[in-house]
DNA sequence: GCCGTTTTCGGCCCGACTGTTTTCAGTCG
C-alpha cells in the first residue's frame, strides 16, 4: 500500500468513528494522520522500514502500529471492524450538506437506514420531520441534497486522479514489452472531474496478455472489473476505475487521439479528414496512396493538414477550423508562471513562516508572490486585524531583504462579509501591495443576494482579485448560489481581476467560465491559495484549467513580468480611488 | 487518537449560523 491509499484508510475510519459519536478528537487525529500521509514526499514504507513511524507529525504509537499492519497485510481489522458495525451508506450521508454525524446516528437509530435510497424513500414519506432535532426544513434539505448528490458528475477531481494516473502509466513505462505510453481521456484533457482513468500503451500482440496482467497487479488496485482483448479495466483503491488499452504499435497515434477524445473532437477529425479524401479510424489513417504510417499524434495532426491541437483543447468546438488556419491560442505553460499571489503564511491558518514560502516559491524560480492570510473576521483561521497586519508587514519587509531577486506582495485575503463589505477598513487595505477579496460564510444566501454581496466587493476600489469566485468544492460542495453573468460585467467593468483557484479541490473559476471571463476583456491570476510550501506545486492543476480555457500568457496577469504586474494594478487602483 | 519547558493526564484552533427549540445542539468553515 502507499502513502495515498493509507491515507485514504484513515479518512475513511475517522468518517465511521465520527458516525459512532467518538471523540473528535480521536477523529481529528485520523484526519491529520491521513493529511501528513498523503503530502509526505517519501513513501511511508521506509519510514516503517526504518522503525521510524512515530517520528512522523501526528503518527504516535496506535497509528504506527495500523500503519505496519496495512503494509504487511493490505488490510486493517479495526477497519474491518467498524465497516462491520457501520453500513457504507451512512458514510454517504455525511456528504449531504446540513447533514452531520449526529443528525445521520438520529436517522439509524430511529429508523434503521442505511441507504441513500432509503433516506430519500423516508424524507418523501416524510418520516424524517418527526427525529427529535428534525424538521421539516432539515428533511426538505435532505431531499434537496439527495438529488444535488445524483446530478453531481461522478468521478474524482483532477488533483485526486492524476497523481494514481501518473503512477500507473510510469510503471507501464517500465515494462520491456511496452513500446509507448500515454495518458489518455479526461485526465489527459485535463478535465477538473476525472470519470475513468485511460491509458494507452503500445504492445506487440503476443505480449498483450502480459501486460494487462502486470497492470492488474499494480499499486492502487483494488479488484479487476472487467477484461476483453487489448483491454481491462481495474477499481482502485480511491475507488476510481482505471483501463489499460494495448495496442499495436503501428496504430498508437490514431488510438491514443481516438481514447483521449472528447468523441466530438474525434467525429470533427474523421468529418475533417473525409472531406479531404482520407479515411480515419482508430486504428490508422488511410489516404489515396493507402495506409499511411503515423509514429506519433503530431503526425496525425499534420497529415491531415492541421496544426497540433493540445488536448486541453479538444471539445469539439471550433478547435478543428482553428487549427487548419493556425489560428489556436498559444497556450499558457506551466513554466510561464512568474509567481503566485494568493499564499497563506502561519499568521493565519497555514503552516509555513513567511521566510519558508519565500525560500519555496525562489526555489521555483519565481519573481514574485504575495502573502495573503486571512482577515479578523475568519477567526478559525486566525484571521489578522488591522493591528496584526502592520506587525506581519514588519516580518515581510525582514524577508525582502533575504531574497533580493523575489518580490513579496504584502497581500490580504479579506472576507466580503455578508453584506458585501470588506472585513477591513479602506485605509488598512489600502496600504497593501494587493488584495483579494472572497466570500467564506454565508454561503446558503439565496442567488440575489449573494449577487449583490459579490457586486458590492467588486465596486469597492480596494479590491485587486475577486478570489475563489464560485465557491465550490469539486466533488464536494456546489458553487454558491450567484449569477457570474453579472460578476463577470462587474469585473469587466472596473478592472478587476478573477481568480482560478489553483488548488485541486476547487479549480475555481472552471475552464468555461474561465474562457467566458477571457471573451470579455477581464484578466485572470492564477493562484494555489497554498497554506504550505508543498502546495505551491498545485499551479499546474490552475495552468491546465487555463489551457482549457484557451488561455494564453497575455491573459494571465502573473504570468507576466513583476513590473507590468505592479504597474497594472497601480493604474488600476489609481482610477478606481478617483472615481469613487 | 496525539502530545508535552504545563510530560503520563488533560488539553486538543472557535465563533456564526441554522433550525430546532424556548435555551440549545448540530453543522460548517
Amino acid at each position: 500500500m502507499n502513502n495515498l491509499e493509507i491515507a485514504w484508510v484513515f479518512l475513511e475510519i475517522a468518517d465511521l468513528l465520527e458516525i459512532q459519536g467518538e471523540s473528535p478528537f480521536k477523529v481529528r487525529a485520523y484526519r491529520q494522520a491521513a493529511h501528513v500521509l498523503s503530502e509526505l514526499d517519501e513513501e511511508v514504507a521506509h519510514y516503517a522500514q526504518m522503525g521510524r513511524l512515530t517520528e512522523l507529525p501526528g503518527i504516535g504509537a496506535a497509528l504506527a502500529a495500523k500503519i505496519e499492519e496495512l503494509l504487511q497485510t493490505g488490510s486493517l481489522a479495526y477497519l474491518e471492524r467498524l465497516r462491520r458495525e457501520v453500513p457504507a451508506g451512512l458514510r454517504q450521508m455525511l456528504a449531504l450538506p446540513g447533514v452531520g454525524p449526529r443528525t445521520v446516528r438520529t436517522i439509524f437509530t430511529h429508523l434503521g437506514i442505511s441507504t441513500l435510497e432509503e433516506l430519500e424513500a423516508a424524507a418523501r414519506a416524510k418520516k424524517l420531520r418527526a427525529l427529535p432535532g428534525l424538521g421539516v426544513k432539515t428533511e426538505l434539505a435532505i431531499q434537496h441534497g439527495i438529488e444535488l448528490l445524483r446530478s453531481r458528475p461522478s468521478g474524482l477531481p483532477l488533483g485526486l486522479a492524476f497523481p494514481a494516473a501518473a503512477e500507473l502509466s510510469e510503471i507501464m513505462a517500465q515494462l520491456s514489452q511496452v513500446q509507448k505510453v500515454s495518458l489518455a481521456g479526461d485526465v489527459r484533457r485535463g478535465e477538473e472531474m476525472v470519470g475513468q482513468i485511460i491509458i494507452v500503451a503500445a504492445v506487440a500482440p503476443a505480449d498483450q496478455d502480459a501486460v494487462l496482467k502486470t497492470f492488474q497487479a499494480a499499486p492502487y488496485v483494488r479488484q479487476t472489473m472487467r477484461t476483453e482483448p487489448g483491454k481491462t479495466t481495474v477499481l482502485l483503491g480511491i475507488g476510481l476505475e482505471a483501463a489499460l488499452i494495448t495496442v499495436p504499435p503501428p496504430a498508437f497515434a490514431c488510438r491514443l487521439c481516438y481514447h483521449t477524445g472528447p468523441p466530438a473532437h474525434w467525429s470533427a477529425l474523421v468529418k475533417w479528414a473525409r472531406a479531404r479524401g482520407f479515411e480515419l479510424t482508430p486504428d490508422g489513417l488511410r489516404g489515396r496512396e493507402g495506409e499511411l504510417q503515423l509514429s506519433s499524434e503530431e503526425e496525425l495532426y499534420q497529415s491531415l493538414g492541421l496544426a497540433f491541437v493540445a488536448p486541453e483543447l479538444r471539445a469539439g468546438r471550433d478547435e478543428v477550423e482553428l487549427a487548419a488556419r493556425g489560428a489556436l491560442p498559444e497556450l499558457l505553460r506551466p513554466e510561464d508562471m512568474l509567481g503566485d499571489l494568493h499564499l497563506h503564511s502561519n499568521w493565519s491558518d497555514g503552516t509555513e513562516s513567511i521566510q519558508g514560502l519565500a525560500r519555496a516559491a525562489a526555489g521555483r524560480g519565481y519573481a514574485y508572490i504575495a502573502i495573503t492570510d486571512h482577515s479578523q473576521a475568519l477567526s478559525i483561521a486566525h484571521g489578522l486585524t488591522p493591528e496584526r497586519l502592520v506587525e506581519q508587514e514588519k516580518e515581510i519587509e525582514e524577508v525582502r531583504a533575504n531574497y533580493p531577486h523575489l518580490f513579496l506582495f504584502s497581500g490580504i485575503e479579506v472576507d466580503i462579509l455578508a453584506d458585501g463589505r470588506l472585513d477591513l477598513p479602506d485605509d488598512v487595505l489600502a496600504r497593501r501591495d494587493i488584495v483579494l477579496a472572497s466570500v467564506h460564510s454565508g454561503f446558503k444566501q439565496d442567488r440575489e443576494t449573494m449577487t449583490r454581496r459579490i457586486l458590492t466587493a467588486l465596486a469597492n476600489p480596494a479590491v485587486d482579485i475577486l478570489a475563489h469566485p464560485s465557491g465550490r468544492l469539486l466533488g464536494r460542495r456546489d458553487p454558491y448560489a450567484v449569477d457570474l453573468e453579472q460578476v463577470l460585467d462587474a469585473a469587466q467593468r472596473y478592472g478587476k481581476i478573477l481568480e482560478i483557484n489553483a488548488s485541486p479541490e476547487r479549480l475555481d473559476l472552471g475552464a468555461e467560465w474561465a474562457r467566458r471571463a477571457k471573451e470579455a476583456g477581464i484578466k485572470l491570476a492564477i493562484n494555489t491559495d497554498a497554506h504550505d510550501a508543498r502546495r505551491l506545486a498545485d499551479m499546474d492543476w490552475g495552468v491546465c484549467v487555463a489551457r482549457r480555457a484557451g488561455l494564453t500568457r497575455e491573459d494571465v496577469v502573473n504570468a507576466w513580468p513583476l513590473e507590468r504586474l505592479r504597474e497594472y494594478v497601480r493604474l488600476r487602483r489609481e482610477r478606481a480611488y478617483a472615481n469613487s
